[in-house]
DNA sequence: CAAACCATGTAACCAGTTACATGATTAA
DNA sequence: TTAATCATGTAACTGGTTACATGGTTTG
């Protein structure tokens, strides 16, 4: 999958739009991105050092008189530059990986109900997503006239049109081998 | 997303059902699995003689006379039941990334022209898949009396339906940005 | 006779996870 | 006052990619 450094372009994408610390860009792809991306610290600080060696980021520290430590970094113009570029390219496909139907594809072996089960366990933890991501979407769409929000909008609809195939297909699915003699 | 190793439960799972050299593997994980799964030499040769050494499998050597080199691995008993135990264990999610999306959030700035694009060769490779997908689906579909196939079936309507939830938000995305305001 | 495919493997590298370590601030 | 959250970081590890190296076999 890899080959090109995605970590950046969050970091860069993100800081775009505001100063963020290492902590808040985390904060941020949890509650914004995570219907598409996750990322964990072991990622993030490094990351936010090597494109301060660049000059993509700057970083100022916020001392507030105490001994508490906080780096704020902005985004620089050739940082930006970089962001546009990447922004511009064509993307090259995901390769995607599923375990639970690696699982399914094997699961002739095993007692049906087992697979069934598993395939409820499927159908709740998505359509909790479902009810997650359409919360979010109604306080998104209320707000469209922003042309962030209109980009961010449609990543959440892409998220909620997945996850709403995974459901009618795990309740398929089950339907399926219900009737089917094992 | 790794901790638990699940290149070594395809090369069970494939194993369980015909024996196979490491190249054979490879191809049935193209043809049969590349909608959910995909995997390197780097990863199956080395994980060949792991399993090997923890008796997981075992190897024949296919010599017929030439000087060619030709392992014939198959699972063996221990192998089995390692391969059923996972089999029979609950998924945890898979943390799914989608650049193509991780793009999108951020491409309020960028030229509206240049997204719709990007979404139209998202909708062509996508349409793409559907076709060779429903292909693949009219041969399982006429076999399956066949309990392997009952299961691989399934596995090959949840990537028809996840392509569908593709181009269908595709096609949306794209009318609501041409109908928008830059 | 060349191109495509069969077949095995390694080494260097990059991406990402997890667990650990440390300490300040805020809200119940 | 204690639990949650804010805040920064590292080290060891696992997973996975890519490029390379080698050579046999089949098919047009």
């Amino acid at each position: 999958m890899p080959k090109e450094n995605r970590t950046k372009y969050v970091i860069l994408g993100l800081l775009n739009h505001e100063d963020l610390t290492g902590y808040d860009i985390k904060k941020q792809v949890e509650n914004n991105l995570s219907n598409f991306w996750d990322i964990s610290y072991g990622q993030i600080y490094p990351e936010l050092k090597k494109l301060e060696n660049y000059k993509f980021i700057s970083c100022r520290i916020d001392n507030s008189e105490n001994g508490s430590l906080k780096k704020i970094y902005s985004i620089t113009e050739t940082g930006r530059t970089e962001l546009i570029s990447w922004l511009e390219s064509s993307t090259r496909d995901e390769r995607i990986k599923f375990e639970f139907l690696l699982k399914l594809y094997f699961s002739a072996e095993i007692k049906k109900d087992i697979t069934i089960k598993n395939i409820d366990d499927f159908i709740d933890r998505h359509s909790n997503k479902i009810k997650l991501y359409e919360k979010f979407d109604s306080n998104l769409s209320a707000a469209l006239d922003n042309k962030d929000h209109k980009y961010r909008y449609l990543t959440l609809l892409f998220g909620i049109y997945m996850e709403e195939a995974f459901v009618k297909w795990g309740n398929e699915a089950k339907t399926f081998l219900e009737n089917v003699d094992d």
